[in-house]
DNA sequence: CCCCAGAGGAATGGGGATCAGACCTTTTCG
DNA sequence: CGAAAAGGTCTGATCCCCATTCCTCTGGGG
């Protein structure tokens, strides 16, 4: 019958460990910007019962990403593990990411569609202002992306974190980090982080009148226009 | 700040083992019907080879499917594995997932739109003929809502298998195994099922005419109707 | 009729990940 | 000065997973 469905059904089983979970969750996290720089993580043995696990593995995590120079921690009372304030340059994207980057896309196209209509539908508009705040900071960091970076993720997991969904929230964090492993070594000229961050701004409009299908038109559109500037730059399917 | 954002950064960690995700792989495709009573499964020193796990972590997902009746071993040469002709009751869902219905509701929400969206903007009108076979089939299964829902399920994946996405096909599997944990204890009279299959027409010629937008609105609305009678007959938030 | 190929079933030992817990070292606050 | 709070270290037990081998059953070909 389906060759693309068995693909799936019989596809390998990837187990991923503890230590590897832990590790991808904090990465991300820090990379995108949700831990500033500066931020003091829970103490070591408090944050391995609120993930579930032994402190000897959480300290696997922790460990590799002192090393890596994400973190950095101070010995004493009063100390404790801190995102590092110069954080190491990003590396850049895996192959395997990078011959998948268009399924990752489609991924966040379903991703923030369900959170744009989601959030269109529920979301209080009289809870807009820090989303509206976070605009107005992208405007003011059109020069320096990794600034607006920074602004655009916290927009976009604020915005699902008003649909109320868990698993949306998780989801759009996951999405983020991958797009920010791809799109980090590409140019970002102002004009196109200013005509993004205008797509933004009327998303929060469509938003705030509880217009669903109007959302949908303006993340379609959005998402689309990140996509044409990787499709751009980044190698075809066949390279 | 966000005590949401924490939560979902700082939220436990599955582990997931080999085993329980070949159990849970294995587990949904043929409860969705995608695997058929009857069919054969690959050998088993083959199929742990595509699992990429070890014959015997193979054999405990295995011998746990058969011990609940949803696979039987036949021994000797011309033997194997098959799915079983008579599936075994499903259990009631579990209460984490009642807890959460909303949430897989809203997670199904964002998958199938990207499906509908991508699928209307990338599919091959002419290959939407199994698709059209599989609505009439379920017009003729209005009565038996269990064949009814297996067309239903294939009539999905297949959605999901024109948009090219192998992360949306696996998504969609997922999301529709949750689902059918939900419905399959619920009532479904004929005339409700009429209707939702009547959506699915409506979706076909959206994506035959490559109009995204208006695969959207029939897509919102064929998950809203599920949503809402799911939201009659299941347990409140608060309960 | 015999025997072997092809299938599931079972047992072994080793290696790595994880856990739970105790203990050490550094630092600061009372 | 000493207790408290934090990171750093170590150890033994346990569990999961792997690789390998061998056993058992059964149908088909010679």
């Amino acid at each position: 019958m389906s060759g693309v469905l068995d693909a799936t059904v019989f596809a390998p089983v990837r187990s991923t460990s503890a230590f590897e979970e832990t590790l991808e969750r904090l990465g991300t996290a820090i990379k995108l910007g949700l831990l500033a720089p500066g931020t003091r993580l829970p103490a070591e043995r408090e944050l391995c019962e609120q993930f579930g696990i032994a402190r000897s593995t959480l300290r696997q995590a922790l460990t590799a990403l002192v090393q890596s120079g994400h973190l950095h921690a101070v010995r004493g009372r009063g100390g404790g593990t801190f995102v590092a304030d110069a954080p190491p340059p990003a590396e850049p994207p895996s192959d395997e990411l990078l011959a998948g980057w268009r399924d990752v896309c489609d991924q966040r196209l379903a991703v923030e569609l369900g959170v744009a209509v989601l959030a269109a539908e529920r979301a209080d508009p009289k809870a807009l202002g820090p989303l509206d705040a976070l605009v107005h900071e992208m405007q003011d960091r059109l020069e320096d992306f990794t600034a607006y970076r920074r602004a655009d993720v916290r927009f976009h997991v604020a915005l699902a974190e008003l649909t109320g969904s868990p698993r949306l929230v998780s989801a759009t964090t996951e999405v983020q980090g991958a797009m920010g492993d791809l799109i980090h070594h590409i140019a970002h000229p102002p004009e196109v982080l200013a005509w993004s961050n205008a797509q933004h701004a009327r998303l929060l409009a469509c938003v705030e009148r509880h217009d669903a299908h109007a959302a949908v038109r303006v993340m379609t559109e959005h998402l689309h226009g990140t996509e044409h500037v990787l499709a751009g730059l980044l190698p075809s399917p066949g390279a």
